[in-house]
DNA sequence: AGGTACATGTAAGTAGTTACATGATTAC
DNA sequence: GTAATCATGTAACTACTTACATGTACCT
């Protein structure tokens, strides 16, 4: 495929738990042509590449070695942990738009699941369904948290204005 | 407190949604202090910080301000979804350790809360226990999706064995 | 005396984003 | 003809990690 297809693809498939920007494609696409793991389909130095034996056998090798998690950073988590700073209505508007985020993902999901479940005996359909459903399960996380959390918050308001 | 003191905070109270590294808090704290929003408790130029008045009116400003979330990067997920190119016994193993993480979490989140519930009417509270909710419903869903991953991909391997 | 926790910092390097720049092709 | 989509790339910048370097204080 193309650098451009290629960016299409990710954002689609793996869209919920991967990212990938142009900066960092075409250059990566340029120096993995270098080393002989992609293939141009024209000798015009542009258009669809696609991976050599070798690029393959690299690729198996990348995925089978151990990897490290990077450290966490949840901006919303963070403003929300310092709450008492920050008027109380702002709070609650930043888990409404969480909730409303996780609901959409939630339509999402399943709109690809359907997808999915079209073509059966892929033998890659069972490794995608395994990931779509983290984000199922994460989405369906979220979505309870935050409706917790604003009524936890609806609670607390009423508390404070007659004690 | 201390760079040192606050990073041990960090790292005890926000360690499941936030994280720094000294290399991004000690010059922090030097410009900071050049900018008059953090004070040296002695003047020798080391030791223990406080926010002045207005680093506490700029933390407000921060925290009130908008803010973008960073596309998501899950290692796991990734090597999941390229499950096909690896033997499935990695595959079971790594969902294995997620799982066997995710528990931990919830046990030390557990511990937590006990400690939080302990000293009720801090007005930090509320706040601390929406975050703290937030990763114990995560670590629930991280927990149910492995283990129903895991079952999926048992069942999976059975039907290959005996078509 | 030796180890562990407390404490502070820098320098090099990596990873990644964003903005900019350019142009071809397709759809209406 | 003009707007959107397809397509490729670079350069500057930001954020952050890792490794290194150094020293004190306390405990046993």
């Amino acid at each position: 495929m193309t650098g451009y297809a290629l960016r299409a693809a990710i954002t689609d498939t793996l869209g919920h738990f991967w990212h990938e920007s142009f900066g960092q494609i075409y250059p990566t696409i340029t120096a993995l042509e270098a080393a002989g793991l992609l293939e141009r389909e024209a000798t015009t130095g542009v258009g669809p590449v696609h991976l050599t034996a070798a690029g393959e056998a690299r690729l198996r090798e990348l995925l089978a070695e151990p990897f490290t998690t990077p450290p966490p950073r949840d901006p919303l988590l963070l403003r929300l942990f310092f709450g008492r700073y920050v008027p109380p209505e702002l709070t609650q508007e930043r888990l409404s738009q969480a909730l409303d985020a996780a609901v959409s993902r939630g339509e999402e999901f399943a709109r690809v699941r359907a997808e999915i479940e079209e073509q059966p005996g892929s033998p890659d359909a069972i490794y995608w369904l395994m990931t779509l459903s983290a984000g199922e399960h994460a989405a369906r996380a979220r979505i309870a948290w935050a409706r917790e959390a604003l009524e936890l918050l609806d609670r607390h308001a009423d508390a404070e204005s007659r004690p």
